[in-house]
DNA sequence: CAGATAATTGACAGCGCAACCATTTCTGCT
DNA sequence: AGCAGAAATGGTTGCGCTGTCAATTATCTG
């Protein structure tokens, strides 16, 4: 038995005799032995594996992304290899060039703006790339996301037919993402003749439910609370719930509250979170099935843009405006 | 200029002239070079990565945990290999195996139980193992965890001191960590001269907001509800209050309840939940930091447990027992 | 049963880099 | 100027595996 057999047997045990893939598999495992992945992939220029980059792993939004992307990868017999480039573009580029020098077959990456090197590198690695989240007028590769700006201009919108006139956004640090759907509050705003600076609210914070309590507490600095607040996420939306109680103010009775994406506590909170649900798992998961269609058929010319979509989930925490006393 | 220069130029800069490291780095951005990963770890018999083994992605406690863990790792010029064993023993053996072939230079591990074979295969690859969150009476390596059995009795005794003689306890799919906690909840059960399997509530899905509500209409639907929830986790906790709500019974008047872990949203659910901090952040930082000194002074003995302690956090949720009507 | 085809197994070279050692160039000193 | 020693650079080899093609053995057909 020599070598290359071996090594056939590991990856085509159908090609091997089932005796011999037995005496194999006894040795293997009696000598504990475990093939080196690395000369694997230098021998046959295959990594199987695919760069997936996330802005940050501290937010169940990339988690449930993850977590399709992975459930779609492994089958594929493809590794994700998940790096972290906390929402900064400088690490994102060393992302890329770490992922690059991994050889993966593929990269999924969260948004769509990157410093001019890092698109560079993208673009002449030659490889499939999905940028996904936010839509790309002039996508690299492939495209998953939705229209941010359209739901930031839809939830706001619903907010001032409910009569609110003065409509605050909160908002920590201001991602690609944030942006757009801020652009989108701004264009509704003065569509309906509103103010659209005045009541924007910003700490360079990463959103969480402390900053919203934060973001509050701001807000009241600044003088009267808006009838109506819009948060950036409802994480933001629960701390937001959450100060606007301590300083006596009742939701939706003196302040309606609106959050983004739906996450899992949106339901029970106090009063239940309205909210605009947005579709992360079917965002990875789409992600990764091009991944994988695009490396198994390279030369295929198929849809580069999907929308995943949105939807208003009006709850209990949004109500119409009342006269103020 | 040979390669061999070039490849010392990559790696140690400062052994390269001056003029010669310009003109190297110029070429590479101009050729758009990316050195080969797989060829550098064959060569060198270094991977420069280490294996993190989760349970799940889905899930703030980990997404701390990795982020804790990245943070320490990058530094050290170590990359994190991120794989999700999905809560299962035969995942997360060959997950290990995986990580082996990928040759990482030590394995970070959520959990101390594993299939047998997974656990041979990690006490022969010779390299640093670091398994966490729970404690093991006969660890690999080193272990870092708190004692979750007395986090339970803890938790458990604090109801009882409040006056509760029916306390439930909910809780979905029972992995390890959740299986010590309900541990620690007989015994102090069985100390107090209560009944300690009559309200212990689980069904196999995995713990979630949602299934905190399911889990309340289960409770409901077995007769009286306790006076207290005992619940594995706080978004266990948040469906259970909100189900609560639901069912016009008032918290902590008609029933307490109690989480765990102190996720971010703990402090601002109405009422605020009470519940068991725990240190997700430091299980992750410790265990990045002691693997991080394993690799650089591989013969030193040094501690191998760690403890990174709970703490109860009465909030609102709890309260004294009242007579039953 | 010869000959042909298919199934199985083996030999060899090379993937791109880094360890090791050899060589060249530079620096400071008498 | 001449030399020792340090600094910088280069040559050779092999890491462990797989692609390609060749050789062997089993199986089938008329």
């Amino acid at each position: 038995m020599s070598a290359i057999t071996v090594s056939r047997a590991l990856r085509n045990p159908d090609t091997v005799s089932a005796k011999l893939r037995n005496s194999i598999d006894t040795a293997i495992s009696t000598l504990g032995y475990v093939p080196n992945l690395a000369a694997s992939r230098l021998a046959s220029a295959r990594s199987h594996s695919v760069g997936v980059i996330v802005p940050t792993l501290y937010n169940v939004i990339f988690a449930e992304y993850l977590q399709a992307i992975h459930e779609v990868l492994l089958p594929a017999r493809l590794q994700p290899l998940v790096v972290n480039s906390r929402y900064s573009a400088e690490a994102e580029e060393v992302a890329i060039r770490t992922l690059l020098g991994q050889r993966v077959e593929a990269i999924i990456i969260v948004g769509t703006e990157h410093t001019p090197a890092a698109r560079r590198l993208l673009e002449t690695a030659h490889i499939p790339v999905v940028e996904t989240f936010a839509r790309s007028a002039n996508p690299i590769g492939m495209n998953i996301g939705f229209k941010l700006d359209q739901a930031g201009i839809d939830a706001t919108r619903y907010l001032i037919e409910l009569g609110h006139k003065e409509i605050g956004f909160l908002v920590g640090a201001i991602d690609e993402r944030a942006s757009h759907r801020l652009d989108g509050y701004r264009l509704a705003m003065k569509e309906a003749g509103l103010d659209p600076v005045r009541h924007v609210v910003t700490m360079p914070e990463l959103n969480s439910v402390g900053l919203g309590v934060a973001l509050v507490e701001e807000v009241a600095k600044r003088g009267t609370v808006p009838s109506a607040l819009f948060c950036i996420d409802d994480n933001v939306a629960l701390g937001a719930l959450h100060a606007l109680r301590s300083r006596g103010l009742t939701v939706p009775g003196d302040v309606s509250v609106l959050g983004f994406h739906d996450l899992d506590f949106a339901a029970c909170t106090v009063p239940a979170l309205s909210t605009v649900a947005t579709n992360r798992y079917k965002t990875g998961a789409l992600a990764a099935e091009m991944t994988v269609k695009a490396l198994n058929s390279p030369g295929s010319k198929r849809r580069k843009w999907h929308d995943v979509g949105y939807r208003l989930v009006p709850r209990a925490s949004t109500g119409p405006a009342r006269a103020r006393v």
